[in-house]
DNA sequence: GCCAACGTTGGC
DNA sequence: GCCAACGTTGGC
């Protein structure tokens, strides 16, 4: 199994919106980068673990976990005009661009902030923390995941 | 709201 | 294939 960061602006749609969901699972719809892309096409297993991260927000931070519910397919909303994020590059005989379905699993007991994060040598080598990063979708290594999950558990 | 860093586009 | 221009991301 492996495990999962994915980012997401709490605004456009935050933890609480995947929990509110029927069956609080959802699919990740309008990812438009292609490392990103291929991250959920090729590498996301069913049931590989995730955190969701809250960006572009006044306290960016990791609020929650998820799971891969079902692993990449076309994103569909690429085909359709009205969406957001169009792509009439991308078509049904040939799809650019995939998502997967995520399921809400729980928040943690407290947001872990990246301010936080980069307080922590453990975690410096996390694309999350390095300058300039843009992915919104990334691995994270066992031992990251665990130290996290351990900070969750320390009080501020 | 600013702006640095990055990915993509398109002219050549 | 290069690279300047442009749009976007996302922390601050």
């Amino acid at each position: 199994m492996q495990y999962w960061l994915m980012k997401s602006e709490p605004d456009v749609y935050g933890i609480d919106d995947l929990a509110a969901q029927p069956d609080q699972t959802d699919h990740w719809d309008g990812v438009r980068n292609y490392q990103a892309r291929n991250m959920m096409r090729d590498q996301m297993k069913k049931g590989d673990k995730v955190f969701f991260y809250h960006s572009n927000c006044k306290e960016p931070a990791i609020v929650g976990i998820a799971e891969i519910a079902r692993e990449g397919y076309p994103d569909f909303t690429a085909w359709d005009p009205e969406a957001k994020y169009f792509d009439p590059k991308s078509d049904p005989d040939n799809p650019r661009w995939y998502m997967v379905d995520l399921r809400f699993k729980r928040k943690l007991k407290r947001p872990v902030t990246l301010r936080e994060m980069k307080n922590h040598p453990e975690l410096a080598d996390m694309p999350l923390l390095r300058k300039g990063n843009r992915l919104s979708v990334m691995p994270v290594s066992k031992a990251e995941w665990d130290f996290i999950l351990q900070l969750e558990k320390t009080p501020v």
